[in-house]
DNA sequence: GATGAGGTGGCACTGACTGCCATACGTCAG
DNA sequence: CTGACGTATGGCAGTCAGTGCCACCTCATC
């Protein structure tokens, strides 16, 4: 190849008119969604609804998000995708739940998503149960990461049960942390993951006091 | 109401024809519903290839089940039911790990799923993407019902997190036995729902020698 | 400012799912 | 045995999610 030994930076600097217009439609898609979905419910509302409310054909809301219920779990995949660097950067010797725990507490990553978008995501999947299947989904892939970075950690093959299982626990702990947290107005969210992580850690055998 | 004291089972001893007819009809629908999806695919199965293999309108199909995917899960009603008797019925003083490994174990019971066919429905839904929705949406109406025996059982509120972790984890835990199980033909689920379960009550800190 | 690539809208189409009504068939009383 | 009743079924029309195709327009590049 030529001498085209720019910086890193020239690559993706500047993001050019194009980027940030669509940039703009695809917020003003998911903000009308998810708008509509919180108003008038999610049967309720039409794809048609929707375009019209971002001022777009419907025929584009299908460019930016496959179906309906994508457009509430917009950032989705940046999500996914910022979960396996982070655990990658943990320190090796540390206990896997631990890195679960540090990186699930960071969840809410300035960046990525915010506070108040997220827990009206999570308050329409708990009553529409095609957005709590789109959650499910999320969760799931991101399980996949967690599986792959923990059977490397482990040095077991990506079928061994403990990466799996390690990966499906900690997800669920981390369902029912945001749950609890829903139900919790004016409480950390990055509390209630170390409290479901925890308690998974010490294992669920002693049953609180109980015979165990 | 008048003198109707008959013994209970005179109100459902005789099925009659009516209800005979329809649970076949309705067994012709989920059969080639499964059958169908295996061969063609799911997304490539219309619910007119399925009513008219199993010789009934399309309008009919919907009669017996609200979705495409709700046909490949047909039992789904009667597990999730006997999910909750199963549990209270397990002694009061019993480690609810313990608990969940015996009625999870038993899952296949003879009158309800038989293996072979729930194999079949595994492995579809390791592929198909709305059937697997369909299977963990099953999974979460049971976890409910793990989230109410647990509370009760220690004497805790359904919101308390120990019971919503403890089956969420148990649940987690069974989904991934039945995915082993799914890869590992000629083994028992049974087997693997309790290696599952049993590294869940150990706790899951210690990374198997690793630091902990 | 021409040219090409990529974003957008319109249109037609498939297929899931629903409401409505007419009809056929078990069921049960007389 | 028969007629009346309740329920299962089928057909039809309609809504809406989602897709392929093509024409147009707009930003980026030389």
């Amino acid at each position: 190849m030529p001498a085209t030994d720019y910086p890193p930076e020239t690559m993706v600097s500047p993001p050019g008119l194009r980027e940030r217009k669509k940039e703009r439609t695809r917020r003003a898609i998911a903000d009308a969604a998810l708008d509509l979905f919180e108003r008038r419910g999610y049967a309720a509302t039409t794809v048609e609804d929707i375009a019209a409310a971002a001022d777009v054909s419907p025929r584009t809301f299908f460019r930016y998000f496959a179906t309906k219920d994508e457009a509430v779990f917009d950032e989705a995949d940046e999500v996914q995708a910022a979960f396996g660097p982070m655990l990658a950067e943990r320190p090796p010797d540390e206990p896997l739940l631990a890195s679960l725990r540090a990186v699930g507490s960071a969840l809410l990553t300035p960046g990525v998503v915010d506070e108040e978008r997220f827990r009206r995501m999570l308050a329409l999947a708990a009553v529409e149960p095609a957005v709590r299947n789109r959650y499910h989904a999320l969760l799931g892939s991101i399980e996949q990461e967690i599986v792959r970075w923990a059977a490397e950690r482990l040095g077991l093959p990506e079928t061994a049960l403990r990466p799996r299982l390690l990966a499906a626990a900690a997800m669920a702990a981390l369902r029912v942390a945001t749950d609890a947290w829903l139900d919790a107005p004016g409480t950390e969210l990055g509390d209630h993951v170390t409290a479901a992580i925890d308690m998974l850690a010490e294992g669920l055998a002693g049953d609180g006091g109980r015979s165990g």
